[in-house]
DNA sequence: TTATTATTTATGGTATATCATGGTATTTTA
DNA sequence: TAAAATACCATGATATACCATAAATAATAA
């Protein structure tokens, strides 16, 4: 089996009316690599739609189970939001999963989605909010850099 | 064998005047993979049923007999409770459960159920009570951003 | 390098299969 | 035998799988 798969590269694609978008063929490849599937959900902290694959899905599932006993009511709530949100995407033969409208409305997507890779997950964007967030991103680490150097220096 | 089974995404589906619902196919697809039952029970914190695989109540009994340690009298009350309450469900050649009178009246379910994954789990709804739900888990879980970074960073 | 060819990928369209759901028949059991 | 529970059938709506073409990329030869 594959040691690393990493989602990476920012992917332009097509919307069509039924919400099919191709999914990104270095994605897929990965997907198929380790015949599993990929599972997308709401983002809980930007507009944008946030994917992975299933079995990181299923290791924070397990994780939950292990950290926590049968009645628990500590991550209760964690569970529902994740889970209740997210769904299984199998893609066709030719490569297109269907977005569901919920996902579409929240990430403001109509007629052409932004992939971007995030290591081991990724975010669909409307390309305009992605162009701000980029920016928002690419200021705000430059604020930081002598943070981010001097955490670096520390170790 | 399926690798990765989970109860995900939100559902809703029409209750009949016999109790009847359909099980999203998702998770009839998981039931049949696995060659396993439903058991649904009445929530012990909330005013829903509750509904797993019967192998994962089988895995309970086993964790409580094997975790000695911790058989306190409260998780024994408590698995009373659960198996006491719990009842396999088998659905039809069209996919469909008969919920009892018992769990839908615990759940105030009516017309419309609404199926909310959680991973090895999974919820039964009324819709009033579970957009109210919704709403008060995620502001919950926004005031505890922290904890769910840390919990998310596990991963 | 440049031109040409072969492959893979993206995307529009359509046929097909699946699913949810109302209804009915059959079996169970009280 | 009546009432209830269960299994089966029918249908419209929806989602899925497949086909065809265009575009883009990679590979090969000049």
């Amino acid at each position: 089996m594959r040691k690393i798969f990493l989602f990476m590269d920012t992917i332009f694609n097509k919307v069509d009316a039924k919400g099919r978008v191709s999914l990104p063929s270095d994605y897929r490849a990965i997907v198929k690599e380790l015949s599993t599937e990929i599972v997308c959900y709401r983002s809980l902290s930007a507009p944008c739609i946030e994917g992975c694959l299933e079995e990181t899905l299923d290791k924070l599932a397990t994780d939950i189970e292990n950290a926590t006993d049968f009645f628990s009511e500590t991550q209760d709530n964690l569970t529902n939001l994740i889970f209740g949100d997210a769904k299984r995407f199998t893609f066709d033969s030719t490569g297109r999963i269907v977005l569901t409208e919920k996902l579409l409305r929240h990430a403001q997507i109509s007629d052409t989605a932004v992939f971007v890779g995030k290591g081991r997950k990724f975010q669909i964007w409307n390309p305009e909010n992605w162009a701000k967030e980029e920016a928002r991103i690419r200021a705000e680490v430059m604020a930081h850099r002598p943070v981010l150097k001097a955490a670096k220096d520390e170790q």
